[in-house]
DNA sequence: TTGAAAGCGATACCAT
DNA sequence: ATGGTATCGCTTTCAA
């Protein structure tokens, strides 16, 4: 690696002034400017990130935190995040909690000695006091965590609600939620948004129609099948979210339901595969890369100490209507 | 921040022990040992990484190049380096390069003054040259550059061969190639593998039916859905990714085609979604988690300098049999 | 306009 | 067994 010093010795100059020109502070002359610039090129020199992160207090890298990428609803902010600072010329480095206490604070620990300037995290576990108390710029995404984390998210209760309404006005009388964990407060939100909505029906039996699967494909799947089995009468779902949903139209087919005659079903999330199913998904969709973006201008306000400082972002959801209902 | 200094002050030692107890190398006596480890504890003192990495010219950071994380195929392969990296006390930088020449450079540049210790890349448009000359530790996952870059990867010509076998075994007649694009190489042996299966049969119109689906869903549905109305005989269709497959799928459901009784369709990767069809998706798997982890396995032994150096890691794929096929 | 030198926080060599 | 100090590569203050 060449580094300043070679640069300065090429240019015949110290190393005071090649800082200089590449920071494009403090005086330097046209001429010697030059020089520098042209034993900057010919060396290929390119200054050494970590020697500036040392000194400045700054590593123009920050963390993401999901519980896992693999979920679906996790590429695409991580995708938005990505694109977002880079062009504010920071990286991302890439942590996969699984949603566990212990590793979400294993993974604040090493990013913070790895000196990162701020971190964007989903996470529902995390505690607003150990996060404060962490010291760095943080925002919390799909999940906020308390009044005094920055956070990033949609309503998810009134959502919800209007996503049951989608299906009574679309003629169902008998609908069926499958709900997420509990202890997730955005699946708590969506389950009470389904209560809000079924309220003021006819249908009396609805608290006996909201099984639990768990965020989960193949739970959603196998309850949903049972659930179908046992209540004919069921003639629409929502699901908490959309990976779900896949396991609910699985389960629908098993059951010899055809969607959206049988049986309408609406989603949650809005990920891409919702759109590449067959029959393709309706789902309540959240601007998932928007919030992304919008997490990062958040994070970025923090770490170059503006003033302005929002701190809780609320997005619109909007129905995306495909033919899994009417 | 609190600093190493910080600690040496409190326990009433130099620096230099602090480290030793810190590193575990050089003699220091009990006693003091006690009093620093009492010292770090009270302080909460972590070692802060960048001094440590401008040091030791080591920073624990990989870089991790793909196309694009929001290609199905990608987040399973990001779980499994995260996971593997962060056992050995790795951690990931991502980086998204739309398969660009000029950002995956770009995004070389930066990772190499950031200091990190190795990349893994998915790509084909770096060239043997250009990665010989930056100097670190590379290993190319799924996409080859040649004899001199450690790789991981299959065997796409055969697998794509057997895949067709194994359509034709169904019983197909008359089978039509969803290709990607033929500048990927992996897209084009499996091209290759098609065209491979096919010379041994009586169907001889098929050089006709192969049509580009570019790697992408909706080109390949859009693709698919034309060579269908077009051609009634076709009763089977090899896609070069399960993606292109998902389109093939909604296509065939468009022009009548039921699946699998009149079409059989194979997909080629194996990604999560395949399952979770409907229905589902018989497809050529690679083991795509283990890839990763091999992949992080061959930059190990490249960084930490171990002699052991295996260059071309070929993993055996196998086909999933489900309901897409009879 | 430029250079010398003191940090940034940690490591490791050389003394003692 | 422990401490002083040069060093990693860069930035910035202070002098000249």
């Amino acid at each position: 690696m060449t580094t300043i010093k070679d640069v300065s010795k090429l240019a015949g100059v110290s190393v005071a002034t090649v800082s200089r020109v590449l920071n494009e502070n403090g005086y330097v002359k046209e001429e010697t400017k030059q020089k520098v610039k042209q034993s900057i090129e010919t060396l290929e020199y390119k200054p050494n990130a970590v020697a500036r992160s040392l000194y400045n207090k700054k590593s123009y890298t920050i963390g993401l935190i999901v519980p896992d990428i693999m979920n679906p609803f996790f590429p695409e902010l991580a995708r938005s995040i990505e694109d977002e600072m880079n062009v504010h010329g920071y990286t991302v480095i890439l942590c996969n909690s699984d949603a566990d206490a212990k590793k979400e604070e294993h993974y604040l620990d090493i990013l913070k000695q790895k000196y990162v300037d701020g971190v964007i995290f989903v996470s529902h576990t995390l505690k607003q006091e150990s996060i404060k108390e962490w010291g760095l710029p943080l925002v919390a995404l799909d999940r906020p965590i308390g009044e005094d984390i920055p956070s990033v998210s949609v309503d998810n209760r009134k959502a919800a609600r209007t996503a049951v309404e989608y299906l009574i006005n679309k003629g169902c009388q008998s609908i069926a939620h499958i709900c997420g964990p509990s202890f997730i407060p955005n699946a708590n939100e969506r389950y009470l948004g389904y209560l809000d909505a079924m309220q003021n029906t006819n249908q009396k039996n609805y608290e006996e129609l909201i099984i639990n699967g768990y965020y989960q494909w193949k739970e959603a799947e196998k309850s949903t099948y049972t659930l179908l089995k046992n209540n004919d009468s069921i003639d629409g779902i929502f699901a908490g979210n959309d990976i779900m949903a896949l396991g609910v139209m699985k389960a629908a087919e098993a059951a010899g339901r055809k969607i959206p005659k049988d049986l309408q079903i609406i989603g949650f999330d809005g990920v891409q595969i919702s759109e590449m199913l067959n029959p393709e998904l309706t789902t309540m969709a959240q601007p998932i890369y928007e919030m992304g973006t919008k997490a990062c201008e958040m994070l970025l306000e923090r770490i170059e100490g503006n003033q302005v400082l929002e701190t809780m972002s609320c997005f619109e959801t909007r129905i995306i209507e495909r033919s899994s209902t009417l």
